[in-house]
DNA sequence: AATGTGTGTGCATAGCTATGCAATTTATTG
DNA sequence: CAATAAATTGCATAGCTATGCACACACATT
């Protein structure tokens, strides 16, 4: 009674509505039977203290916890957002809370997870590149599911959900190939981004497939301004290409702007521009962005479906969702 | 040892370590004095058998959980991605957990709540519109705090901060005056955003104290798509006014785009545009879209200020903060 | 020597709920 | 009505860590 604050127990529930705590908590929680007429007096009693069941005993006794990890980026990434958005919304449906955290760093991610672990989070999901092979050793011999999302991961004990980002690359190459560019650019993600660079690859070799060897590109880190600098890279010397592909939307809007009103080149007409992530500002009229969609509804699902597997088989999984090519007024 | 695949215990490490499971707990919770050689054999012990301290039981004495429950919009609106960022960055530094929930409807939100608070976290943070007086009654009962975010509160026990929007509809409404508009238009949010009632507040009052009662007016619900389309309402008949005031920024995207695209009007010659909140997207070159700066950094900090301030003095608070006009060139 | 000061260590327990088990009541059936 | 089945109820306990308490020991101070 230290605590004066306390919240209300289900023993003080029992204890106003004159029955046993096990008599609420199989109210509560819905297990075993209880009487109509118990029941009546539980749930009056645990409406006039304000009483809230208590989720963390359960848990010590080893049931799961219901909550997952969500380790992502920075949210000023739209995808990010969304990643978020999909993932929240999935596990809430399941009743599963999501813990949280926006990270920078390798470090700062580790040291995320080893905090969520201390809530006995039931499993983590990471939309972000790089889990190290130490931290992913140490998770899978806890028997906790880890899953990358939107990254390949070749960590033993550790699954991914991806886009198809090669196939993607390739009709990315295709596209601009049948509007009948010649020359081509690519702006690359950041080095760590296995992504980025598996859009790079299909579009890359789909090229040269087609006789094309000379690609020009330049880096960005997936931001705004990045696309915007990679721009003015690409056509400092000379006309630039004829067909832009960027490693996401966010780069390829910066380009386009930079393009647009600093370099005076005209789209679609002198280039056509294709982007990744299908970001609701690629849809905006004032670009008409051509953009692969991931779906992420469904890899949010696919995410949910290998965590279930996981407990029973405690395999690993890796699983990749089609990206759907829209193509807008930027590559018409 | 019904569950095989149970995580090492602090019992575990001490038995291994020859130690009392007390030295571990004091190893890892620096509480307690342990001596260096101790110290020593807990921390190899620990790392052999990958254990990881848990948080439930010190949660249960009534410690704080260090988790924190926020309750936020649709991640597709940048302003509450931003938000998220922002305070879980902040609570992250201290230490704190986030649990998220994203929700839609009132009923989503209570119920939200309601889960979160099955994990006894230390406070819920709202950054919705409503808060039913249900919810607070109930909340309040319990002791925790509330903040809602950027949206006022009047029930009681409900702390809030606030961006000031009713200096910065004032600060637009002048802004656009001293430009020479002498007709005015005003983009709604949706009915239940105080905030943006506030700003439409500032706005019409001080044109009213300067002699303009005419405000053409549209409503939105804070999309891109809505802003289009009160935009194409507003110049369907006449010419539209000459100063244009948003409730937020997405939605001055949307009108800007059509009044371009669409409508074939200047920005900003035939008509100046100011948003609210200061989104990536308004500084990009297709838009260069004034917009108040809602300092969301310190937002954040003044949130966590008072959740510490009202677990000593259990009073609620309501803290403003300025907004900063940005005019860029869409107000020039 | 005696007293005080500090540091390290272990024991035992609180905190809250779910659940196996046994006891009791109620319903069903022949 | 008897007998069996089913439903309801309460008791007691596990689960894991932090912490108050007591004890042991090493010094330092008088």
């Amino acid at each position: 009674m230290k605590n004066i604050h306390r919240l209300p127990t289900s023993t003080d529930v029992a204890r106003l509505a004159g029955v046993s705590q096990s008599a609420v908590s199989r109210t509560f929680s819905r297990r075993g039977s209880v009487s109509e007429q118990t029941r009546a007096k539980v749930v009056a009693a645990a409406d006039q203290l304000g009483y809230r069941p208590n989720a963390l005993p359960a848990i010590m006794q080893g049931q799961r916890s219901q909550m997952i990890a969500l380790v992502t980026g920075r949210m000023q990434n739209p995808f990010y957002a969304r990643v978020l958005q999909a993932l929240t919304n999935a596990l809430q449906q399941q009743g599963q809370q999501v813990l949280v955290s926006c990270v920078d760093s390798d470090h700062a991610l580790d040291d995320a997870i080893n905090q969520s672990m201390r809530y006995r989070v039931d499993a983590i999901v990471s939309a972000l590149a790089v889990i190290t092979p130490a931290t992913a050793a140490s998770l899978s011999r806890t028997g906790i599911p880890v899953v990358a999302f939107n990254n390949v991961q070749n960590a033993p004990g550790v699954s991914s959900v991806n886009s198809d980002n090669e196939t993607a690359g390739r009709q990315a190459a295709a596209h601009l190939m049948t509007r009948g560019c010649q020359h081509f650019g690519f702006i690359h993600g950041p080095q760590d981004s296995p992504a980025a660079r598996q859009r790079w690859q299909g579009f890359s070799v789909y090229l040269a497939e087609h006789g094309v060897n000379d690609i020009a590109s330049a880096c960005g880190d997936f931001s705004y301004q990045s696309g915007a600098a990679a721009a003015l890279q690409l056509w400092r010397e000379g006309s630039g290409p004829q067909g832009l592909f960027c490693a996401n939307d966010l780069m390829a809007l910066g380009a386009m702007d930079t393009l647009r009103q600093t370099l005076g080149v005209k789209i679609p007409d002198d280039v056509a521009v294709i982007g990744y992530d299908n970001t609701d500002a690629s849809a905006w009229d004032a670009y008409q962005l051509s953009s692969f969609d991931q779906d992420i509804e469904t890899m949010a699902k696919e995410t949910l479906a290998i965590l279930e597997h996981y407990r029973s088989s405690k395999q690993s999984i890796v699983r990749t969702v089609p990206a759907l090519l829209l193509a807008r007024a930027s590559s018409a």
